[in-house]
DNA sequence: AACGGTTCACATTGTTCA
DNA sequence: TGAACAATGTGAACCGTT
């Protein structure tokens, strides 16, 4: 406020100043000292004799005299953003870099969208409310038609009026093999029944009218842990405050560094991260997902629809109405029941491809990769379906050898390292009951004569 | 030293005290404060005049006058251990940690070890320097008798002379089902063979000589992480110590709770040790293995090495000498890859079962017990075994979705949580390319005629 | 450039445990 | 008596908007 002498000296403490602060030519230490305790109602005690001298050295023991000598000089605690304040500045940074990301990484040709700025809220009245104008998000000499909004894109108006459509497709389709279904015509049978199913049917799109029935990712904090922003928005009790810190503290201490599994594969991502230029801006500091994220969530919820709709067509389709499958002469069939669970995955893999097919990023890939990433996941995708259903329950492994590991692991790893270690390897132990009845399942497919007297027993195959 | 008025009184800053800390009456905040700062040379300044009046309040202001009170009431700093006491109790309490787990956890007669004790150094000449002998792990009253040194017990001499043994038992059992196996006799086939098989044979100790190729839990602090103790000695430069200081806040702050799967296994996890009475004791404060533990794993390694030795002569006695499996009819399998390959398990679960009665847990079982285990284990063990090979290279899920998927978590999850949630999915992940393989070679060994061809194609089954 | 918030590494303290 | 721990506050460095 006053001249440029003691514009570099902190009028609280007398450090070195960088500027304003809250109103007053401040440190950066007492810039935070005041962000953190000007609005918190503790009432700190002197315990000297309320005139501390406040020195680089003493403004930490006495934050009575030091918050005081803050307001003496001049800071404002109304210039601090409320709780509401931050949030909104936090979405609209989430929303900038969406935007940047937009412009730098899709090159495609997408629909223009006008940008929706200026949703400038000026509630508080510290001065420093314009510098601005000078640095819009993009680029602003670049013209405006370069300016995507990736979320308007993939919206869900964008992503609309074709489910019915894929509906009743699905209803003429049960009978089609992949070719047929990847590129909508409705050839019986070809070279490459996969490659004709993956050309494009006349609209490639999605649904609407479903949303609320799944979780869709709109651009709000709620996907957050909700310890903080919107729960405690304005004046909780400093308790409520407090618990919140702690939670948020705990979030914090997320250990970074392992040379294990984790690492590796956090490497392994970060590769693949960073061939994937369409997210490449994002600089790993704010936890919330971004528009270009959320978007391809979206994407992949939508697609995923297909997945959820009755099965009873498809399979129909492919069992008379005796129960035996369509078209197979049973003599002929010397191990029946494994041949036909077998071919029943067929229904499964025909409404995968038609999933996939809703994904943008499996459309825009030449057929060639299509069909070699069908063949590759297709069972893993299966699979994965399965054991969304599967309810654990049952203990087998009764003793404590998942005790015993566990220190074992303590042991060896320091840290988190152990924990994480032991988490998978239990993981890993479950997976393999799942996989076991599948084993099982299979076993029980073979006719028992041929097997050895040993495995009939292991697995009570004889009944 | 005075009389007992002031003795309930911290000498340096007027907090309440416990009793004599270093040489004087101090609280617990003195007594932690002196013995840091003590012996390190910094210089502390104080920010006043060097009269700084010391109280529970202030005493955190002015550490030179604090410290200075400190040696001015009497406190006195070669009281203080030396690192290498450091280093010599904390091996003493290592030793006495497992002594006393000895005596708490194994009633059965094991061996009857002296006690070899009085490792005293007796390095500092504080008067407080020998309330020890008192204070001996076991109670000094009980009978000697009672005090086992577990270590010894399971030491390698005693984990001798056995390996032989097996060895040559192996070559004879080969052509034996699961019954003879467990119970070694030779019975052809009977009802139950698995029961039969489980009836012990003479002699079930185990190896020595090999002990050198695989990792043996020994009563050492190797397996800490080696960030501390023994490698900062004595008096290292202040930056190494500054370094490894970190290295362990690093380590220490390990996540603890959430509200996720992890809790609940760990829940799961430690209930289950609640029932394990002879780990009973551990109280979940050191990292090292005690005893008890590492028995039970060079139990569980030792075990394991029966699943080491050649598979040449189980193999050979199922395939005859065309490369076929002996006395199978080729015309009546109509689907003979398939069977021939499952069958080809029963070797493995041979040697599985071979193994598993060289663990004691197993065989204090009774024989109902064993055989459920065996039914209900061991395919999962051997697809565990078989992953063990498994060298994983390719990159089939090439897209980006991994980077989503773990940015979603992050976006859910707090803290922690979204990384481990995300690490245990991507092992879901590369779980299933392993188990895709399998279903795979299953499929391979059905006859192509019979399968869907949406399905031959996928899989590329004509061939 | 100015100035808000955010993050994080760090130092220190005092308490509890063994 | 030391080890381990949890809690706290601090301030530097940074990010992003205006
Ligand atoms: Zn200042
Ligand atoms: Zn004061
Ligand atoms: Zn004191
Ligand atoms: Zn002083």
């Amino acid at each position: 406020m006053d001249n440029k002498t003691d514009s570099k000296i902190c009028g609280v403490c007398g450090d070195k100043a960088l500027g304003y602060n809250f109103g007053a030519v401040t440190c950066e230490s007492c810039k935070a000292f005041f962000r953190r305790n000007a609005l918190s109602q503790k009432d700190f005690r002197c315990p000297f004799n309320h005139q501390c001298d406040i020195t680089t050295v003493t403004r930490r023991f006495c934050q009575k005299c030091r918050l005081e000598k803050c307001f003496t000089i001049g800071m404002r605690k109304d210039c601090i953003m409320s709780e509401k304040d931050k949030v909104l500045k936090r979405q609209k940074i989430e929303e900038n870099r969406a935007k940047r990301r937009a412009h730098n990484g899709f090159k495609q040709g997408f629909k223009k969208i006008k940008r929706e700025t200026s949703i400038d809220e000026d509630s508080h009245d510290c001065d420093t409310s314009d510098y601005g104008e000078l640095y819009s998000p993009v680029d602003q000499n670049t013209n405006t038609k370069d300016q995507q909004n990736i979320v308007s894109v993939i919206n869900y108006n964008e992503l609309n009026g074709n489910e019915q459509v894929s509906q009743t497709q699905l209803e003429s389709v049960t009978q089609l093999n992949i070719s047929d279904i990847l590129n909508g015509s409705n050839s019986a049978v070809e070279e490459s029944m996969i490659r004709t199913m993956l050309t494009p049917t006349p609209n490639g799109s999605v649904v609407n009218g479903e949303e609320s029935d799944r979780p869709t990712f709109s651009n709000n904090n709620d996907l957050k842990c909700n310890n903080n922003s919107n729960t405690d928005y304005v004046n909780i009790s400093n308790d409520a405050k407090q618990t919140a810190k702690v939670v948020l503290e705990e979030v914090r201490s997320t250990p970074v560094e392992a040379n294990s599994i984790e690492s590796i594969l956090c490497e392994a991502i970060k590769l693949e991260f960073e061939a994937y230029s369409s997210i490449a801006t994002y600089k790993g500091n704010s936890r919330e997902l971004n528009d270009a994220e959320r978007a391809k969530l979206n994407e992949l919820i939508v697609a995923n629809k297909a997945l959820l709709t009755p099965v009873d067509d498809d399979i129909s389709s492919l069992i008379g109405d005796d129960g035996r499958f369509k078209g197979k002469p049973d003599a002929i069939l010397a191990n029946p029941a494994l041949v036909d669970v077998i071919n029943l995955t067929a229904v499964a893999i025909r409404r995968l491809i038609k999933m996939a097919k809703k994904i943008n990023a499996f459309k825009n890939m030449c057929q060639e990769d299509q069909v070699a990433l069908l063949k590759g996941g297709c069972t893993e995708m299966l699979m994965l379906r399965s054991l969304m259903n599967y309810d654990e329950s049952k203990q087998i492994w009764s003793n404590s050898y998942y005790y015993l590991l566990r220190r074992y692991l303590e042991s060896t790893f320091p840290g988190c390292e152990a924990k994480s270690t032991f988490l998978k390897l239990i993981q890993k132990i479950s997976e393999l009951h799942k996989l076991n009845e599948e084993v099982i399942n299979c076993y029980l497919n073979v006719n028992p004569s041929e097997v050895e007297p040993l495995l009939i027993e292991i697995f009570d195959l004889k009944h």
